[in-house]
DNA sequence: CGCACACTTGACAACACTCAACAACCGTGG
DNA sequence: CCACGGTTGTTGAGTGTTGTCAAGTGTGCG
């Protein structure tokens, strides 16, 4: 299931993971020099090829993990094979929340991913001995907690198109965070993905993606490629039905 | 909008909110006596009568509540009026765990309410000297995340029957925590907010619930009461279409 | 008693789903 | 280099579940 797992080299010694360095996304981005130095002995690096599981919805939640590069698909199924697909973790994005002994979802890399990964345990002891760290954690939740509100907005209330385009405008300002701002988005998932996320099929995903495209908000260089044409256009799309 | 806020008085003053005696879940729990009389100097008691807005989604993000007795709904709403429930709130439940400058969503009493108010920057304070009380809160935010996972999975793959037997089965669990397990419960909330929390208009909620009447699954001695016949045969009916 | 409101039921329409065929893409191997 | 098969994505035709609009039935309250 995993790749590889290494010690953390005298290279990524300064800081227990590359995330940090990233973006404040982090939860180590609370901790300063000296308590990461204690947060690199219990942290392992890991490698992952697209298509393994991190870890399965009924599989013990023994770690957590800090996404270093690469996506994670997270998501539920019901016993007939019905998906839904709850969130894509990025660069920088914490992984394994959960309180209860068991993980909730299943969390799969869709690129090759490599991600720090704490022991809970290790965790635990970390948050007595660095209340900031359970303080940052605790903000990472919430956040979570707000978009978790707005997917359900978008699952109960929104149209085809409109959830197409809330999705595409939070890739945008997902990958604009680090970088330019220029206006075109990865789609590191196929169709499928896309689908489980939106609470859609494959075909009425690919037909939108074909109206937004006729519709002059979009345009499609490649499968995986979507150039915004204009994010106003698309931000209007998002909360209009039709 | 507040009816009336009180100081804590001299019967309630052992514990700084009744919450506290009902529940595991309160924030308080966390606490010994010692440090619950510090939290009671910077607690008010609050009361609502149904209706009342608690606060609304774009209101300066200045209070968090633990929910004493009623029922509170938490909503989002789209420009043109559609809107989505994003939960129910019962006695015990803390309310405003965002950490964003404002609310994102609305918090309104559909039954008379009474909660115990905490100024957000007193709340900070307390964090800082019971770092228990954030690790409290860190447990609350993910138990929140996992429920709001399923329901993305509810709004996103599942049918309408599904949806309200799903929704049943929720409201059971929780009015069995303190007491009987008779399975009986009370909706204190109208047609038009299951509508809006299940992602569905009022007449299939009526339709549905005629149906599961229908089916046998259900007897409904009013509008606002359910009996539920056999728990067992209603989570086969959340979880497999037609 | 009658009004107002919430809920239910019915008829019809629509948006998204299902099933199916087709096209594009990619890696493999001749 | 191109032919081939498999996979992924797109498009089409028809269906269905749920939404819309409208009428009808309680139920509570003044």
């Amino acid at each position: 299931m995993v790749t590889s797992i290494e010690p953390v080299t005298a290279a990524s010694a300064r800081f227990q993971c590359e995330t940090c360095e990233l973006r404040s996304h982090s939860i180590c981005s609370a901790l300063q020099d000296e308590e990461l130095r204690e947060m690199n002995q219990v942290v392992r690096q890991v490698s992952l090829d697209a298509g393994q599981i991190v870890f399965f919805e009924t599989d013990p939640a023994d770690f957590s993990f800090n996404i270093t590069s690469g996506v994670v698909r997270l998501s539920k199924m019901l016993a007939d094979g019905r998906r839904q697909v709850t969130g894509f973790l990025y660069p920088s994005d914490f992984l394994g929340l959960a309180v209860g002994k068991d993980y909730t979802q299943t969390a799969e890399a869709i690129t090759p991913v490599r991600m720090c990964r704490f022991d809970r345990k290790d965790l635990t002891r970390m948050y007595e001995k660095f209340p900031k760290l359970e303080h940052r954690l605790l903000e990472v939740a919430c956040n979570e907690i707000v978009s978790a509100q707005d997917q359900m907005l978008l699952l109960g209330r929104k149209t085809a198109r409109e959830r197409l385009s809330s999705f595409l405008l939070n890739l945008l300002s997902r990958s604009n965070l680090g970088e330019r701002l220029i206006g075109e988005i990865d789609l590191p998932m196929d169709r499928a993905d896309i689908a489980d996320y939106l609470g859609l099929t494959v075909e009425t995903v690919s037909r939108t993606f074909t109206k937004l495209r006729k519709d002059g908000l979009i345009e499609m260089p490649s499968k995986n490629r979507i150039v915004i044409r204009d994010a106003d256009d698309l931000a209007d799309a998002a909360e209009n039905p039709d």
